[in-house]
DNA sequence: AAACATTTTAATCAATTGATTAATAAAACT
DNA sequence: AGTTTTATTAATCAATTGATTAAAATGTTT
């Protein structure tokens, strides 16, 4: 294996293919994505791709491992940050999500839908539970509000926050406006999201 | 086509194949879902299947028309109701989705990851937009604040509600305590939800 | 029962698709 | 330069898969 000394504009050929196959992946699922579709959207021999990554199925592997890493990498820093106060983390979290995702919007709908299809083995991957019995946030809520169930509470974060790209085809449409209008709308609930959770926080 | 007379406990061939449709194309999606499948499902042999349904996407869409039906029949027929108030239409909605998406969890991520794939197409067969100018619902929010965008409004009550479902084999992980646990906390949440979105309408 | 229509089956087709192979081109090494 | 390794291509394979066909079975009508 010889790195050629030229990451200037162009990517490698194993570069090409897995961003391919992460626009082609994300866009049409695992069952719906041909081998070919990836080949001709990287501009390479179909051959190339086997020669690479062994077969579409670990190929795969790798470009879900990266679109979860991206989906929940936004969350972790953030819930584990000594340094901000409860509410500051609502305000980062939204805010941070929300960037990302109109960067990304169908980064929630494609690896929430093939998760469906392997239970369980990557739900694991997360170590999700670490998130609950370790996080500096759910110390900071438990202060605030014994009474908060914290999965409740990051249930409605996050339902507020990535449902609208979840249904984005539906919802757009609901809107009317086109893209434009719709991306506008998701900027709007930066400061929106915050303030309602804060309202939950804060209730009687 | 002769109608039997037998509709008592077993199903015409072609309501088993549609039956079993159903549940193999929302357990799988379309890509995914061989008609071999569809037919071991129903326990019928495999021609049978291109004889009462002329091909895989015909059956498919007649699968798909009736999950979005009953995905979103459940939200029209509340919010175009003239005699309850806006506070009981919050509670009757997030009570009949709920209870609806306990019996069938894997609703919302199928219409929805499947929608993205003919995005547009499905989207407009539900006339969303006659829900923003005609409906009662969106009259009496306007009624009662006219500062709340409907859109923003209903993306929270959805995405508190739907959300929890399209996120389960994540958030079941987070949680513990395997499927019971989880659907114990979604009755919960018919009481919470509504509890929190009208905090939401009486903000200062 | 005879004649006809409908339903079901087993076998097969043709196209798609993931993957491999053998040959060639390019790059790296000595 | 010559040799070996790495990268790329075109052609092809074998399995899968949606769909069809022709025959058999079942049901209906007269």
């Amino acid at each position: 294996m010889t790195k050629k000394g030229k990451e200037e504009l162009d990517l490698t050929t194993e570069q090409k293919i897995k961003e391919a196959a992460i626009r082609v992946f994300t866009k049409k699922g695992y069952g719906n994505a041909r081998t070919r579709d990836i080949a001709e959207e990287a501009g390479i021999n179909l051959a190339l791709l086997n020669y690479y990554f062994r077969s579409k199925e670990k190929l795969f592997d790798i470009v879900m491992a990266e679109r979860i890493e991206k989906l929940f990498g936004v969350l972790a820093p953030v819930l584990f940050d000594a340094t901000t106060s409860l509410e500051e983390k609502l305000d980062r979290i939204v805010e941070n999500y929300i960037t990302m995702l109109i960067e990304h919007p169908e980064l929630p709908i494609f690896v929430l839908s093939e998760m469906r299809s392997n239970p369980g083995d990557m739900a694991n991957r997360l170590q999700a539970r670490k998130l609950l019995t370790d996080s500096i946030f759910i110390k900071q809520l438990a202060d605030k509000r014994k009474d908060i169930n914290p999965v409740h509470f990051l249930m409605n974060i996050l339902g507020m926050t990535l449902f609208p790209f979840i249904g984005k085809p539906v919802l757009e449409t609901l809107l009317g406006g086109g893209d434009e209008a719709y991306m506008a709308m998701m900027e709007e609930r930066k400061k929106l999201i915050p303030r309602w959770v804060k309202l939950m926080l804060n209730e009687s």
